[in-house]
DNA sequence: ACCATCTTGTTTTTT
DNA sequence: ACAAGATGGT
């Protein structure tokens, strides 16, 4: 292959990122710069050029998708498969670094990962058994808490508790950490935190990684943690050389542990040299400028000005709705137009800032007949009915993993009772054995009725049979048996109406979904059950049915990263919606939501609207919020306000006042008054409604004399008396 | 064990 | 508003 075919067609500040000398680099890349194709492409060239062998050969993403894309598109570019080549999450390379050191790193052959959900109930079950009240000190809190130490580096012993709160933290922590470490389980944050110390306390193996892995890329580095950090700085060592590619205006993790000032540490710990990418080959000239003014509002920032040498394009459109319902009815009056201008649905995307807002677009997308895809939600592999059943092959791979046992003993309902159960868990606390055993236990020693002892022992023995039978069958045959002879399937077809069926075919397609997994060639697992099972905790499982179906495209702005849309409808930008309420009592997380906001913009190719509504039914209550600051911040010049202006002209304590309302706003927002000028004198028209006093009241007029059904909601925001 | 009624808490999400 | 979880009674 040409070596000039991994450079040609670059601009001048790709290529010299792609052709760089083996040094330290940190690439800033802006929005819609071509970061992986600068990525993928430094890649070849370290094989083609440096002569890197694809083993010497690591790059790290932080989502599954990304991994996956560089991976294709380095085979593309390469024109062949890499084989030995680590491309991953950071969950997912250093999973398989314990998994091929299990031993070394303290846990079971077959340990298994806890999701989120999977970390609550566990520590839900701790606090009973601690005694400690779960209303004020909630689970989803408490796991939070300790999640967000492990991002740290910190375990148990390197906290110093100052004050009874977090005394009580530490002590659930410690119980936590134990409790896993009995059962061999390990959740998120501790693959990579175990992962980390291995390495740490193994120079042997460290020094292994560190000869192989010369060549170091990582995505995203604004959204790296502290641990995530430490890791990589460890495996880079003295010799290895880090291209770090990321964007300081995009960090909008920081809640989550993402540093941001990673990134200057990178540069300081590494010496590393600068590249800005800010050719921008997404938007029009106008979405740009916005941008940039937009986040210049910023105090702590690398600087960086996207640019383009495409068009002005259209100005970005603001609706300022009546309410949420008048904004739903306006992006769906869009997309039409969009759609008669022979434009695909596929091609535009509604971002919101909480999923909570995605109802009442669904419902008007619904009306008007248009098809939408929402992203985010429930995961395959989280649903209930499906964990249940990985729950069954858990504990059939791994007795120890009272996670997997707890949720299986009474599911279905097989007359093990609470009573029966506190007894196990008694047993199994005062021997500090797994659950399981404890159950064993428990038997042998006659403790139980004779009712409840049957009903453990049926449980003990349909796993034990279960494993034996299933040893020597076929995954998706595994499952299926599993499925079949738990009672599962029998529970859930018995389970009436629409969710019950939901929930069987789910079951036959986690079965289907075990016959399409193949074990990863270069990854060692001691079954394919195994890999299996880790895949279900590190993949969440989307990205197969209608992914290619032509639907509107709705998510909130924070899944919206790295996409792209020729139309794109921001709605709800009020201050308290975006800027969410939260953001302004902590410290820098307003400029994080400036940072989201940047990031919803710079989604937009070719147009974007921004709504916002004057008052919006919020947790069953009437909000009424002011247009978002960020809306003050985009220069003029770049914006249309399109709204439909309401000026009152009488007192409103009589109920009777007059509004003006400007014809050029009618039609723009989708009201069709024909071509005069309407002054509607709201206390001489029909009256349908009307609440409210002083500065914030509602009138509801119907314009029948002007021949339109429509209803118009009105605001009036009264500025004097 | 199961159903009806209540209380409660509601940014953002990946792994 | 609304859904999930807790509580309480049969």
């Amino acid at each position: 292959m040409d070596v000039s075919e991994l450079i040609d067609g670059l601009n001048e500040k790709q290529r010299e990122a792609v052709a760089a000398p083996l040094q330290n680099m940190l690439v800033l890349a802006g929005a819609g710069s071509g970061k992986t194709r600068v990525l993928v492409h430094r890649i070849a060239w370290l094989m083609q050029v440096e002569h890197a062998s694809a083993y010497s050969i690591f790059a790290v993403t932080f989502t599954n998708k990304a991994a996956k894309e560089m991976r294709t598109r380095v085979e593309e570019t390469l024109r062949s498969p890499v084989g030995g080549m680590w491309i991953g999450t950071f969950h997912g390379l250093s999973h398989r670094i314990l998994r091929a050191h299990h031993r070394e790193a303290n846990l079971p052959e077959a340990f298994q990962i806890l999701d989120t959900d999977d970390q609550v109930r566990m520590i839900r079950r701790l606090l009973k058994a601690m005694n400690i009240d779960e209303k004020k000190w909630p689970p989803k809190q408490i796991a939070w808490y300790i999640s967000a130490r492990k991002d740290e580096g910190q375990r148990p012993r390197d906290i110093q508790a100052y004050d009874v709160n977090e005394q009580l933290l530490l002590r659930v922590y410690t119980a936590y950490q134990d409790a896993c470490d009995r059962a061999g389980l390990v959740d998120f944050a501790e693959i990579l935190l175990r992962c980390y110390e291995l390495l740490q306390q193994q120079p042997t193996l460290l020094r292994h990684y560190q000869q192989r892995f010369r060549h170091m890329l990582v995505d995203e580095f604004q959204d790296t943690n502290s641990i995530q950090y430490r890791w990589l700085k460890l495996l880079a060592g003295q010799d290895n050389t880090m291209m770090i590619v990321g964007d300081d205006d995009q960090s909008i993790y920081g809640w989550r542990g993402a540093k941001i000032e990673n990134i200057k540490r990178f540069l300081e710990d590494f010496s590393a040299e600068t590249i800005r990418l800010e050719q921008n080959y997404r938007s029009t000239a106008t979405i740009l400028k916005a941008s940039n003014a937009l986040i210049q509002n910023n105090a702590e920032r690398m600087g960086k000005s996207l640019w383009t040498d495409g068009n002005q394009g259209e100005p970005i459109s603001i609706y300022a709705a009546f309410n949420e319902l008048d904004e739903a009815r306006f992006v769906v009056s869009k997309i039409r137009t969009w759609l008669n201008g022979g434009n695909a649905l596929q091609d535009c995307a509604i971002l919101y800032r909480n999923n909570a807002q995605s109802r009442v677009l669904e419902e008007a997308m619904l009306q008007e007949g248009l098809k939408y895809r929402i992203y985010g939600g429930m995961r395959f592999f989280e649903r209930q009915e499906i964990k249940d059943a990985l729950a069954y092959l858990r504990l059939i791979s791994n007795r120890q993993d009272d996670a997997a046992f707890e949720r299986v003993i009474n599911t279905p309902a097989r007359g093990i009772g609470d009573k029966t159960l506190s007894h196990i868990r008694d047993c199994a606390r005062n021997e500090s054995m797994p659950l399981w055993y404890a159950a064993k236990a428990v038997i042998e020693q006659n403790h139980l009725a004779g009712r409840a002892a049957t009903a453990v022992s049926r449980f003990i023995e349909l796993v034990e049979q279960l494993d034996d039978k299933i040893t020597e069958l076929e995954l998706s045959e595994q499952a299926k048996t599993t499925i079949e002879q738990s009672g599962l399937m029998a529970m859930y077809q018995a389970e009436k109406g629409e969710k019950g069926r939901a929930r069987v075919e789910n079951l036959e397609e986690l079965i289907s979904a075990c016959g399409q997994y193949e074990p990863p060639i270069d990854e060692d697992f001691s079954s394919p059950l195994q890999g299996f099972l880790a895949y279900t905790s590190l993949e969440s499982g989307e990205g197969q049915a209608d992914e290619h179906e032509d639907a509107v495209q709705m998510m909130t702005l924070h899944s919206a990263k790295g996409l792209e849309f020729p139309l794109v409808f921001m709605v709800g930008v009020e201050e308290g919606m975006f800027p969410s309420q939260q953001s302004h009592e902590e410290s820098g997380r307003l400029e994080e939501e400036r940072r989201l906001c940047y990031v919803g913009m710079t989604r937009a190719m070719e147009k974007l609207y921004i709504s916002h509504a004057e008052s919006r039914r919020l947790y069953g209550q009437e909000k009424h919020h002011s247009p978002s600051r960020f809306l003050r911040e985009l220069p003029e010049e770049c914006v249309e306000e399109i709204r439909i202006k309401t000026q009152v002209s009488r007192p409103v304590n009589s109920g009777r006042f007059s509004a003006s309302v400007t014809h050029a706003a009618f039609e723009d927002s989708g009201y069709n008054l024909g071509q005069r000028v309407l002054h509607a004198k709201f206390g001489a028209g029909t009256v349908l409604n009307y609440e409210g006093s002083g500065a914030q009241s509602r009138i509801q007029v119907n314009f029948d004399d002007v021949g339109t059904k429509w209803l118009v909601t009105a605001y009036a925001r009264l500025q004097s008396f």
